[in-house]
DNA sequence: TGAAAATACGAGTGATCGCTCGTGTTTGTC
DNA sequence: GACAAACACGAGCGATCACTCGTATTTTCA
């Protein structure tokens, strides 16, 4: 029941929409797997038959979130690109973690769909487009302000950096509210302290 | 079919050291979830029966795993006590990082069971037990080099660090053999630059 | 307005998987 | 050698879950 082309009515459009929210917050209390269909489509008031109208199966829903955390990640990190590369370091790192921990605080499903060790191949896919995204950016901006840096110390670095989010952010969500703000500060002395010898001062 | 005390005989126990090793290859495998009783059974050469009748549920290999872990763990970091606290940074670092990434190497079924987002709930018991071990491990060596530093903000920084190995390990055990010391390098560079701020020089 | 297309329903199906149980075999003890 | 306890087997039970399908309703558009 794959329809291959479909006309989307507005309606349809709709509940797209309502399932990828039901999903997310599933995702979010349970994980994904243990999450079942069946419980996205009541979360989103929905039948069974209603969901498998407009998503192949469960990877399909996994996959349609995936797509629009990469988007939000994209606009968040709109300010971060190869012309910034001489600000001074503290305001490179701003604007590095700052999207990201925005983005993330405010889409706790994604935690279960990212940086997880064991994904089906097929999740694995939009997870890749996340990390590459991710990856070219910080690549771009390092290769501007360290020119001299050799291409592949420079990969290892934004490899890091990117292990550093994954490793901390997930910790930042799950904390009480209260306690992220010093959190992000303990974020921020570890980019900093990784990234000032090799980055420099730049800038300033 | 829970025997509640059995003298096990030898034969038994050689048994209970197969399945955790089969455990552990399959968890590496596929993954804690996707792992089914009858494939854990299946590589160690056994009956499902048999597996049972050892392990009351699949919760109970996976404990059982992580206790050993906890041993290794605590083995490995036998040279890391409030008594090195007044070494050079450097030698405390490796100290901290050279056995966790010995013991992690060395067991790749275990990244399956720790640093999960979703684990059923038993599980989370060894998890914790873990974690508990080697947050008072490190607190007691920062407090030792640091008795000015306030708990809340060790407590912190203890917590940051060992996310720090659990945003990087799996990472350097991913990665082929060749590229691992190169990556054990970067580890240390992070733990040093977060670090170096709090723990100062100390000893040398 | 009427027919086609899209949306919606929800009981049901087939497959998977954790776990059991009746039965047979090996080991330890007297 | 006899008896009990531990070990081993593997077909299959019960529950879960992704997904289907026949049918009913709503929307679109000529």
């Amino acid at each position: 029941m794959v329809p291959v082309t479909v006309r989307r009515q507005a309606r349809g459009e709709r509940r797209m929409a309502e399932l990828q929210d039901a999903a997310a917050a599933v995702f979010a209390e349970v994980g994904y797997e243990a999450a079942t269909t069946n419980a996205i489509a009541a979360r989103a008031g929905v039948s069974p038959g209603t969901l498998y109208q407009f998503y192949a199966n469960k990877e399909a829903i996994a996959q349609a979130l995936a797509d629009r955390y990469l988007e939000q990640l994209r606009e968040a990190h709109g300010s971060l690109t190869p012309e910034h590369a001489d600000l001074p370091l503290d305001d490179l790192i701003d604007r590095m973690a700052d999207p990201m921990v925005a983005v993330n605080v405010a889409n706790p499903g994604f935690k279960a769909l990212f940086g997880r060790p064991d994904m089906p191949e097929k999740l694995a896919i939009p997870t890749r487009n996340v990390h590459a995204a991710v990856f070219g950016r910080l690549d771009a901006v390092f290769a501007a302000r360290c020119p001299d840096l050799d291409a592949v110390q420079r990969g290892r670095t934004v490899m890091v950096t990117m292990q550093l989010f994954g490793g901390l952010i997930p910790m930042i969500v799950a904390a009480a509210p209260d306690d992220r703000p010093a959190l992000v500060v303990e974020l921020k002395k570890v980019l900093r302290g990784y990234l000032a010898p090799m980055l420099g001062a730049g800038g300033i």
